[in-house]
DNA sequence: CTGAAAGCGCTTACAG
DNA sequence: CTGAAAGCGCTTACAG
């Protein structure tokens, strides 16, 4: 209205910039693609009008391209820190590589991350990154094929969907060696919790880890939380045999377990010590500060990012099998074994 | 291919469904939208062909549609326990009424949010809700005028903008009378860190309550993470005069302080109080579990999805000015005054 | 209640 | 290097 270009009703369209600025639609869309096709003086002349106009690039109508420029990002629980420093480090790449992140909390329910997964497949994401939910069946069900989808941290048990994961058994290994040479041999495994992979390959690393050096491997399960952990930890000290040390599924139950501990008037780190697993941000402020198993989950969601746009641009399935080690945080939650200082 | 209704090329269309239902594909363009218009068996018969096609529903190329069902999220930074809580309930509600969230984080850059207002708009979400980066100038000369955007927990200095917030200055009210019930006379705000609304509102209220109390206000700036939070209480313990409690900006400066606090040997809740803003998940099970300022933030996130589905619903404007109150909760890392017990 | 036609705002060959 | 034409997969009046 005010010169004769903006139109009454609804946004600016790409004919609009075209006759603005003297060209055909085509050439506008080059440029907006930052096509090598168009003249220097012919692409600056538009991006002038373009900024000059207020136009914004609508890429829903850009239906015939061949990305949608989003990606999924499904995780079961944004308010476990873990899963927010890995969207965090998904997010940092793809925004750099010009992507914009779609995110979806499945909150451990199968149907809800199914729904999700249609949705997103509805927005046309050009491929996914998935944390899967408890109980997730194989994901060639539920999404296209031709979908690229990366399984981070967990996999479901068919081998032929890609996954970047950590190497959980080398971590537990770490945990138990560290341990060991401290002088304990009564360890626990607390947190049996789910049943999906992480859990499996956790608990089983360390399992082997104490078989090989032939001590007895024991379990006290229990739910995932802070207040869990501390009730358990503290049920396991009225044992016959209390423990003197205990590997813990994740840092949560590390800090859940030693809030248990000290309430029962346990020291820990020295009458009982405690390894937590994921190094998350607050195990070096917790008292005392907590001995664990870094698992850099911003670093992995940055290298998934990174697996599933080479997957985008080269039209392909995401690398799969890459597993990444793990390294031994020693902090003041564990010391000698009692008796053994 | 198989049954000769799959394409070669490319994935199912709503004309691939519409043949193989024996209808229009107006009318299966009705039946996706959930329309009352068409008949409960036409409805039937095309849901039925749907599924067995597995046909998935291109948003992309409903151009015409009012709505991309795409609501855009900006938030300063996701590792921050705080903002991934609002982010896991803004996400739910929208999730529940249908929607898709997009993610953006600004890491409290105005260009970088600039740029991911930008591509969001390209994306043609519905509706934006953004927690401002520091520094931010009003969102007019960035997004469309039409998009309702609504700011959560901090706000531009223009009033024009919608916003939905914390009653910062009540909640620093609460965390006043409180030390001043035990008997605190000495009491600083630690942590004067960015320059956004949200600070200043705290710290704006935390002098109002010392000053009707006839108390002077004292402060200790430091970066907001804990290891400065860490490194500034104990340099505050080696003042001429210490405190006897701090108020802090918010709980991640107060566990940092705690450690710190615990570093130099003070007993937090006993030599000296704390007192933290946010109540994060992890405030219960630090040691001593900290008092601190709930502000709700995942019924905060929930809140803003509420308003702005309702803005997007009405085709108007968010509601503007909410401000939500905050509770005090009060745990072990506040005590009477040293010499008041 | 259903269908044929026009249209949305882009992209993609293709001609020059 | 640029432009006219056809096309993408939907939605939206509109006629019946």
């Amino acid at each position: 209205v005010a010169d004769g270009k903006t139109p009454e009703k609804g946004l600016l369209t790409i004919d609009d910039v075209a006759q603005a600025a003297g060209v055909s639609r085509s050439t506008v869309s080059l440029v907006l693609r930052n096509s090598t096709l168009v003249a220097t003086p012919t692409s600056e002349k538009v991006r002038e009008t373009i900024a000059r106009l207020g136009y914004v690039y609508n890429r829903k109508a850009a239906i015939r391209a061949r990305l949608s420029h989003l990606i999924g990002i499904i995780i079961p629980d944004l308010s476990n820190p873990f899963f927010s420093e890995l969207t965090a480090g998904i997010d940092a790449v793809l925004n750099e590589a010009g992507w914009v992140s779609v995110l979806g909390s499945s909150r451990e329910a199968v149907e809800r991350q199914s729904l999700i997964i249609q949705r997103m497949q509805e927005h046309q994401v050009d491929a996914l990154i998935v944390c899967p939910a408890v109980g997730s069946p194989s994901f060639a069900g539920v999404a296209q094929p031709s979908l690229p989808l990366l399984q981070v941290l967990r996999h479901t048990d068919t081998a032929s969907d890609h996954y970047l994961g950590i190497d959980y058994a080398q971590g537990m290994a770490l945990a138990v060696e560290h341990l060991a040479a401290l002088g304990h041999s009564s360890i626990v495994f607390l947190g049996e919790g789910p049943h999906h992979s992480a859990a499996i390959e956790r608990r089983a690393g360390f399992e082997d880890a104490l078989r090989r050096r032939g001590l007895e491997p024991r379990y006290k399960p229990c739910g995932l939380t802070r207040s869990d952990a501390a009730d358990a930890a503290a049920a396991l000290m009225a044992d016959a045999e209390p423990p003197t040390a205990l590997i813990c599924f994740n840092d949560v139950v590390a800090m859940g377990a030693m809030a248990g501990l000290d309430a029962i008037g346990k020291r820990v780190g020295a009458d009982i010590s405690v390894v937590g697993f994921d190094n998350v941000a607050e195990a070096s402020f917790v008292r005392p500060p907590l001995t664990t198993i870094d698992s850099n989950a911003r670093e992995l969601g940055a290298q998934a990012a990174r697996l599933v746009l080479a997957a985008v641009d080269k039209r392909s399935e995401p690398a799969a099998g890459s597993v990444m080690p793990t390294r031994l945080v020693v902090r003041r939650s564990t010391g000698p074994a009692p008796g053994r200082a």
